[in-house]
DNA sequence: TTGTTGAATTTTGAATTCAAAATACTGTAG
DNA sequence: CTACAGTATTTTGAATTCAAAATTCAACAA
């Protein structure tokens, strides 16, 4: 009985975990959050290359745990590799666009429901602040921080709905959609109409009425695609969008 | 001039491409997959521990590729990777079972309701045909041509929706819940409310009846996550779940 | 000039090697 | 016999190396 019997759980070691184990990260996690934040900040745009030797000079590091970054971001659909040719950061298609968004219509409606049925009074006051702090950012035209804001109520409405697995969906996708934001420049009416939303979102929120939340979500993601979409169409006649490596060899002629 | 300007769109070469580009896979491609496959069939069961050295020779190749495979399940939640102390097969626990259902549930009734605008008679007409095939398996007792029908027709009306994104969201959940389907030792009663529940859904189908169908799919949801988590309670008390190692090695005493 | 062919260079894919961490084992003290 | 310390072995993380594919570039012909 050197070998506990097969069938066993093993849930962890016999003893109580005192302390969570310390676990160093990875070099290739660290690449992947460092990649990930430049992707979604929109400093890597879409259609850049990625070259490997590069990259790797860049960040001090050997192209093992590059590579296996790469990986991992491209699983997230932020990079794509076609074999044999490389890396670059995903370059969404309008129609993917478009899609995306529907389909973060429905996650958020949903989110929304559920989070009718399990929000704390503690979470909704929070929202609530964020709400007057988002308002005085518009005062203010600080659009950095609306936007911060902005994020922020949509994300602890998904929190409160409470499911971790419909969470991680809902911020994977959400990162895609991260980059996109430049591309909209947003119009007063625009934020005004936005801002009647928050407020109707919230209203319903604490009446508890998730199907009227979930139609608002709803409807508030399909004019934001608007938004974004007319700005992309704005962006592809500018062409402002694809470079063509990771600029740190921007041809000095 | 001899690099194209930074802000070009540069689609794809400039002449048309007669052909699609021909890519064989890369190793880790193949390995993914074929990890996959093994995980969602229940070969490779929830925790069980997955050997570098062990797999590499088992499947004749080097680490190289095969860690990369890993970075790529994991990423789909798969596998889980602790550092410095290897990969092993997800385990799921009883929340995340429950909540990767309620999202299934959310996800399958918003396609339902795209479906419903979306569909064509005859993508209708191919998922009644699935239905009968299903019931002729039934009748035969035939419980893997049941559950391949079963899985096709929810995966015909997730298409029907037309919205790529989603769909790809949709199937990697639904892999994750796959390997599941072993718990579940389905009582008779349940074929047979599952297969109205099925005749109600091309009902509604049929009827374009957004609303009706997605209600029909979210409850669907529910009652196979009760029949699933049942039966995970069953395969506790047997204890017939975690694995030791990859099987290749198993201690010949 | 324009377009094509073929060699030189670069870049990616995969195997190997080296280092660090974790695990297994052995011997000793209590 | 049990518990612990210290060592040996295994296993993982990351760098390096080798091979294959793609790209670049120059020479040449039409």
């Amino acid at each position: 009985m050197q070998n506990s019997a097969e069938g066993e759980p093993l849930p962890d070691s016999g003893a109580t975990p005192l302390l969570p184990r310390l676990e160093r990260q990875r070099l290739h996690d660290t690449v992947v959050e460092h990649l990930r934040k430049f992707i979604t900040e929109g400093v890597l745009k879409p259609g850049m290359k990625l070259n490997e030797r590069e990259l790797c000079e860049t960040l001090g590091i050997s192209r093992t745990p590059l590579r296996e970054a790469f990986k991992v971001l491209a699983a997230e659909n932020l990079i794509e590799i076609s074999p044999n040719r490389g890396a670059s950061v995903s370059r969404m298609t309008e129609a993917e666009i478009w899609e995306t968004f529907e389909l973060m219509a429905g996650l958020e409606a949903f989110a929304g429901e559920l989070a009718c049925e399990r929000i704390t009074p503690a979470e909704l006051a929070q929202i609530k602040a964020l709400h007057y702090a988002m308002l005085a950012c518009r005062a203010q035209n600080d659009l950095s921080g609306y936007y911060s804001r902005n994020q922020e109520i949509h994300d602890r409405i998904n929190a409160a709905a409470r499911n971790g697995v419909l969470r991680q969906t809902y911020l994977s996708i959400n990162r895609r959609l991260k980059a996109l934001r430049f591309r909209s420049n947003q119009q007063t009416q625009k934020w005004d109409r936005a801002v009647q939303d928050h407020e109707a979102m919230i209203q319903a929120l604490e009446a508890r009425d998730g199907k009227r939340l979930a139609a608002i979500l709803r409807q508030h993601l399909l004019e934001k695609r608007e938004a974004v979409m007319q700005g992309s169409l704005a962006a592809e006649r500018t062409g402002s969008e694809a470079g063509e490596n990771t600029g740190a060899s921007a041809s000095a002629a």
